[in-house]
Formats: structure tokens, sequence, C-alpha cells
DNA sequence: GACCTGCTGCGGTCTG
């Protein structure tokens, strides 16, 4: 039995936790460690004890006599480090282990201390791992050479993203400096689409095995629909009425894929339960909220027991961050993909033999499509596919500062060789780093002095900013403050001007006061107000989705688990689709002809769509069109006959785009926004970042190829009346 | 039709 695996104080631990046994993760995980020295992917749902299915057997296995940090934790949030440090510490106590929190916003005190007798267990970002390589390059080694274990949390959350290169480069040059050349690796995950990804994360792939937990909870779920009003603002007073009534006697969390609408989602659903003499538990939490306040509300969900309440949420509380369980789970129009779907739903019904409730509200038919499709491909245990990008020439620029600032200074062939074995960049050839190295000699980021590069002048500026060690980009935010108590930042929109009125923290405030130079905004409380508008980027949906929304219009299988309105909705969009007469949704596409108008749905991924677009600009003759990514469609004003002939020529530039995404990024630069450090690099690098990255031509010239129009015309439309 | 994430070193002032 695993638990007599266990050493001593961590079975005397158990037994203290009353626990009645050991969760399945748990029991597999114990064996496992214990037995081998191999890495290993533990994939479950939140809160099934991931941690503990972690340390039990790490700890127990580790010897901490021994001298140096011995096991490294590394989190995506500070917040989850402050809730896992007195989960570990606790556990810790019985086998006086001494734990340390290392972030920014950690004590100075405690990290000089472990630095000065480096010991036990070390909890750490991801970007304070970056500054201890920049800054203090001594302490690293003497941290980490004895490292033995590396836990990274929510591992899923770095996988495919910069962050995740960035942090994989990390470790690599960890473990070139601990003695043994290696440590362990063990990953915690939430369900994941490609566990090949995950394994492949660690650097080494063949000894990484995975450990994996399907059980999911039985769920009741519903569909509701309320039409969006036509001004297109908000949302329906019918639809925040129902959710009321759905939610007024639970604990809830609602995500409406947006800050302000979550804004808005708060203020009314107090507004109404003031009226009708409800409970007074309404709040937001997102990034925008004070950091005090969202700490507030996880306090509150997490020691109420009984009480009812109400977060109207974005992904913020998507994270593990240890909140207790809900009642239902409410996503308002649809999740963005299914893995954010995932984590929603494992938020609620935690506790055992508890049903989980999930509603999903839509306000627009093609909403209420794409809702069905992610959760029909949910319970079919679909994930979206995760790509690690290739040539991830911008994120080795950053290592390359970083690791000639570690070394101050080194010989270029060094450089080269260290990014080399680096396992972020094995697919980045010795000619590409060649070329980069150069570029940043050429722009003064670098410079050589005898066979030895060192920090340029200007790459001075960019090592020592407080800027360098993350590879995201953030928008400049302002302070709203009420009588000298923060309430939250929001971002410098046209509408933050005085005596304007905004929603923030669940609350209506009026703008006093904007203090530009300060970036500081006073406010009052108010009774009425707009909700404040957040600047973004667009949401990817996945081939997959689009196949599936497609293959709901052409079939006829009925869902029980939409209400009158939704079936209403959907049986009117067939109705508009049957008249192509499609019988499959792999290859077949509509096109509705339309006087000088053709419309084709592509019912294609967004980074296909958006390369179709790119596509139409490149022609030489133009075709004027429109693109909308929610209906996945092209307006062309184009006769149909021309159709096949665009089609090709479409297909053609497809497969030779390099010229055209060059003179793209010299008329704008913009485009790059998304890669931090791509700026700098020579602009045929930057072009290929911008191809993997937030393209798909490769993708879209296989779509040109099997794609089979399929035509039909439009009906004039017959006027109800005679113009009068 | 988006969302999220993190952060050093130094000089100054205050406290015990």
């Amino acid at each position: 039995m695993s638990f007599d695996l266990l050493a001593e104080p961590i079975r005397r631990y158990v037994r203290d936790q009353r626990w009645e046994s050991l969760r399945p993760i748990q029991a597999a995980a114990i064996q496992h460690i214990l037995a081998t020295d191999d890495n290993y992917i533990l994939a479950s749902r939140t809160a099934s004890g991931k941690t503990e299915a972690a340390f039990l057997p790490i700890l127990s296995k580790v010897d901490f006599r021994q001298p140096g940090v011995r096991v490294l934790y590394l989190s995506p949030l500070i917040a989850l480090i402050n809730d896992q440090f007195h989960r570990v510490e606790q556990l810790c106590k019985y086998l006086d282990v001494k734990v340390t929190k290392w972030h920014g916003e950690a004590s100075r005190t405690e990290k000089k201390k472990l630095v000065q007798q480096p010991e036990g267990i070390v909890l750490i970002t991801p970007e304070s791992l970056e500054a201890m390589f920049v800054n203090a390059p001594y302490s690293v080694p003497a941290l980490f050479a004895q490292l033995q274990y590396v836990v990274i949390d929510e591992i899923h959350s770095f996988l495919g993203t910069d962050r995740g290169i960035h942090l994989k480069s990390l470790l690599s040059r960890l473990e070139a400096v601990t003695a043994a050349r290696s440590f362990a690796i063990v990953g915690l995950s939430a369900t994941i689409g490609d566990y090949a990804e995950a394994k492949r994360f660690t650097g080494h792939e063949e000894r990484t095995k995975v450990l994996l937990d399907r059980a999911s909870k039985d769920m009741l779920t519903s569909f509701r629909y309320f039409s969006a009003e036509d001004d297109g603002s908000d949302l329906p007073l019918a639809l925040l009425k129902d959710l009321y009534k759905q939610t007024s006697t639970s604990k809830v969390l609602i995500f409406p894929n947006s800050r302000g609408l979550a804004e808005v989602i708060a203020v009314k659903l107090r507004q109404i339960a003031d009226r009708v003499g409800g409970h007074d538990k309404y709040f937001s939490h997102h990034s925008s909220v004070d950091k005090e306040v969202r700490e507030y509300v996880e306090h509150f969900a997490k020691h109420n027991q009984r009480q009812p309440f109400c977060i109207a949420c974005t992904s913020t509380l998507e994270l593990g961050i240890d909140i207790g369980s809900v009642d239902k789970v409410v996503q308002v129009d649809a999740a963005h993909s299914i893995a954010s779907l995932i984590q929603r739903v494992g938020r609620s019904g935690r506790r055992e033999g508890e049903q989980s409730h999930l509603l999903l509200y839509a306000t627009k038919p093609w909403s209420l499509l794409q809702s069905l499709a992610c959760w029909l491909l949910y319970g079919e245990g679909f994930v979206e596919p995760l790509r690690t990008a290739t040539q991830p020439y911008d994120l080795l620029l950053h290592q390359a500062l970083s690791i000639v600032k570690q070394l101050s200074g080194c010989p270029e062939n060094e450089l080269v060789a260290r990014l080399r074995a680096n396992a972020a960049f094995t697919t980045i050839p010795a000619e590409d780093i060649a070329e980069i190295l150069a570029e940043l000699q050429r722009i003064n980021w670098l410079e050589r002095i005898g066979p030895e590069l060192i920090i340029g002048v200007e790459g001075e500026y960019t090592v020592n900013s407080r800027d360098f060690y993350s590879v995201f980009k953030t928008e400049p935010a302002f302070k709203v403050q009420h009588a000298g108590k923060t309430i939250g930042e929001i971002p410098l929109t046209p509408q933050v001007r005085e005596n304007e009125n905004l929603l923030l923290a669940a609350r209506i405030w009026k703008i006093k006061y904007v203090d530009e130079p300060a970036k500081k905004i006073e406010v009052v409380p108010a009774h009425d107000g707009k909700r404040p508008i957040f600047l973004g980027g667009g949401g990817a949906v996945d081939v997959k989705v689009r196949e599936k929304m497609l293959q709901l219009l052409i079939s006829n299988s009925p869902h029980s688990e939409l209400d009158a309105a939704s079936q209403q909705e959907l049986r009117e969009l067939r109705q508009e689709f049957a008249r192509f007469g499609l019988v499959e949704a792999r290859h077949e596409r509509p096109v509705l002809v339309k006087e000088a108008k053709l419309v084709l749905y592509t019912f294609t991924s967004t980074k296909i769509n958006r390369s179709l677009a790119f596509l139409l600009n490149c022609l030489d003759v133009t075709v004027p069109y429109e693109y909308d990514d929610p209906t996945s469609s092209f307006t062309l004003t184009l006769s149909a006959v021309l159709l096949p002939d665009l089609l090709a020529q479409l297909q053609l530039y497809a497969l030779d785009v390099e010229g055209h995404l060059l003179t793209a990024i010299g008329e704008n630069p913009g485009l790059l926004d998304f890669a931090k450090w791509a700026a700098s690099l020579p602009v045929r690098h930057q072009a290929a970042v911008l191809q993997e990255r937030y393209f798909d031509f490769a993708g879209a010239a296989t779509f040109l190829q099997t794609l089979r129009p399929v035509l039909s015309v439009q009906e004039a439309d017959i006027p109800q009346e005679s113009a009068r």
C-alpha cells in the first residue's frame, strides 16, 4: 500500500490530517516517485490533492540534512506561492525542513538568510529565477547545486506559451549549474489535450511519464438563451433577472469573458438583490480590481461554508488559488477555449458526492452555436492541441542577453554553445544564432571586446530595467482611488474623464480628478455608471470547434440541455444553412451569393482566417472584403464565377508569403506587439516569428486546397410593404 | 470577440 512506503514523519502528517484514504493520484504518485528518479506529469482535476501527491513522496525521499536547496517549486502566480507556502510549511514541520518564499513581494530578509544558509525548499516564480541569474549569478550554484527535485505547479499554463519557453530555458540553465547535471521534474497539471507536449517540456521526454486521473464529476448542464439588445450594449435585462433567479441562493462563479461585463453583472445583480431583499455578497474579481480587494474576496469565498455569494470574474479565478467549492458555474457566451471551460467547470461541486451545475447563457445565435460546440467537444474529451514554437528567436535573443549578463561577458563561441545546448532552443541552427548576435552588436545591445561579447551601451538600459525579467508585455494602468483607498487599476481609455462614471470592484464610481503625471484617478461613489472599456488583443478559436459548429448546423441532433429559446435559435440557424444541402463538415463550406457579393463561411480556425485576410491584402488586383471572426465569414465583393480563380490565387500566395510579411512589418511594426523581444531581431526572423505564432499559412494553404465551396443564391429580399 | 501572469538595486527616512 502506498501509505506504508512513506517516511514515518510523513505518515504521521497523513494520520493527523484524518484523511479517510489517499486520492488515486496521490497513491499512484507515491509508488512511482519513490520507486524511480524519472520525471512525472501528475494530471487530475482541480482540488484533487496534486500538491500533496508530489510532496508526500518527494519529502519522504529527499535527504534534507545535506546542505543546499533540495527542492524547488515553480509557480506561475505569486498568489499560488503564498497559498502553497502554508500547506507545504505545515507538512515540513513534521520533518523540520525550512521553506522559503522567493518572489518580488516576499521578504528580503528571508531571501538573504537563505543565501547565507542554503537549505530546504524554495517556492519561486520564473521571473524571480530569471532575476537571480541576471543579478546574483553566484547565488544560483550556491543555492541550487544540490537540487534534487523541481516541482512545476499548473504546468499546463506554461505549455505552448512564450512564458513556457522562457521557463524551459531557465530550467535548462539551472540544470547546467547542478552538481549532478540533472534533477527530476514533477509537473502538476489540469486535464490537457496533448501529454506529449507536457513530456517534452521537461527537456527529457524519454524519461518523463504521465500519471493521469481522468475522474470527473457528474454535471447538470443547461443552456439558456436571451437575445442581446439591438444597441449591443451590456446584457439584456431579462438575462440578468433570470441569472439572479438561478443564483440568488447559491455559491456562484460567473464568467462573462471580459472585465467590463464582469463589473456590469456584479453591479446589476447587486441592484436586483437590493430591491428584492436578497443577500449583499456580490463581488467582481479580475486583474483591474485592487490586489487587497481580490484577496478579501478569495478569503471570503474560501472561509464561508453556508452563505450564498456571487463572484463575477475573468480568468483570474481559473488557476488553482484555493477558494473552496462553489455550487454553480455560469458561463456567459462561449468560453474562448475548451481548456478554459474545463478549468472553470472544475471550480464547482468539489466536495465528495456534490453535484456540479453548469449554466451556459448565450446572447447571440453564433455564440450559442460555439458554446454548444465547445461543450460537446468537452464531453468527447477533446482539448485544443498546443503547439510549442519551433522558431522562438525572440526568446533566444532575451536569453542570450541574460546569459551574457550572468557571465559578465563570454566568448561568442561559448555563448553559441550554451544556446545550442539549451533544451528550449534545440530547433534553432547555429547560423541563425550567429545572425541574431550580429544584429545585437549592430544595435549596440552587445559589444565585442577581443573574443568576448559583453553587454553593449544600449543593452545596459535593457538588461538593467525592471522590465527585463519577463517575456510578456503589459499596458500602463492608472490607479483608481477613493479617500486614500485604492480600488483598482484601469487603462486610460477615452471614457476616463472627469465627471464620467465607471464600474469597478462591483461598485459605481464618479471620476472627480484624473492626475495624469501621477497616473491616478480620484473617484467618489455614484449611483449609475458605464462600464470601463478595457483594451485587448483577440482570442483564437481552434479549427475543431469551428468544424463542430458546422456539423451542428448540418445535423438534426436534438440537445435536451437547451431551453426553448436556445432550441428555437438553433432551429433558425439550421434552417438558414439548410439551403446549401451540405453533407459533411470537413471540406464543404457554404457560400451565399447575394447580388454583387459573396459570403464565404470558412468554419476554420481564427489563425487560418487571419492568414486568409492577410493573403487577400496581398493580391495585385484587390478584392474588397469584410472579415468577421465570430461567424468565421468573409464577405467578398466578387462575382461568383471568379471565386475559383480567387481561391487558386490565394493558394499560390500562401505558399510564398515571406516577401509580403517583410513588407507588412516595414509598414506596420505594431504587428509584432504580441512578442515583447521580437522588435530587436533581424527582420527576417521577425517575419518568421509572425508567421509561426500569429498566422497559420500552411493551414490556410491546406484549407484552400481541400475546400469545396457549395454555393446558394439568396432570393431577393421581398419588401414587407411597398415604400411609402 | 479576451483574459492573465512578474519585477532589482539603491538611496532615503523612520523605528527600536
